[in-house]
DNA sequence: CCTCGATGTCAAATTTACCTGACACGCCAT
DNA sequence: ATGGCGTGTCAGGTAAATTTGACATCGAGG
């Protein structure tokens, strides 16, 4: 349960995007919802892939979901 | 041995750094030699964590060493 | 020729990301 | 009340990332 310092918007992109559920963002993703959860709450950092998938949802850059402070 | 679909631009970054060996970036992520050259080979990608700390080390964003295609 | 440094490869172990399944809570509607 | 929906958590698993240690190759220099 590696503490990750990458921070992220996930919560805040879920909500601008017509009030996606983290249920309906795991299935776009080909992942759970615990995982999402996971993420979302900052538990561990995920793959570069799917931060990649993640940020191709939101449409938007890799860098506008998440931050890596310092 | 997950064949990842991310290429990385680390091999060109290195040469362009004072030529920069694998080990050497490796103690700089505080990784190991053989975790350096599985991610060179992209024959896995990496957390989001250890991509950001390798932009950092380049000093470039994130999405000049890894690319994400579709 | 010999060595050294940089690179690559392999096997076996550990850690971390991710999955499955279940359950509990708060909310809002009916 | 009660039933569904969104969210969160936990235990126990599989898969993938990372480590450790060893060995092999190749090019450049002494």
């Amino acid at each position: 349960m590696t503490v990750t310092r990458v921070t992220n918007s996930i919560r805040a992109l879920r909500f601008a995007h017509q009030e996606m559920t983290q249920a309906d963002l795991a299935t776009r993703l080909g992942v759970t919802r615990q995982t999402v959860i996971a993420i979302e709450q900052g538990r561990y950092s995920p793959t570069l892939e799917m931060a990649f998938q993640i940020a191709r949802v939101f449409k938007v850059p890799l860098d506008a979901v998440f931050q890596y402070p310092d």
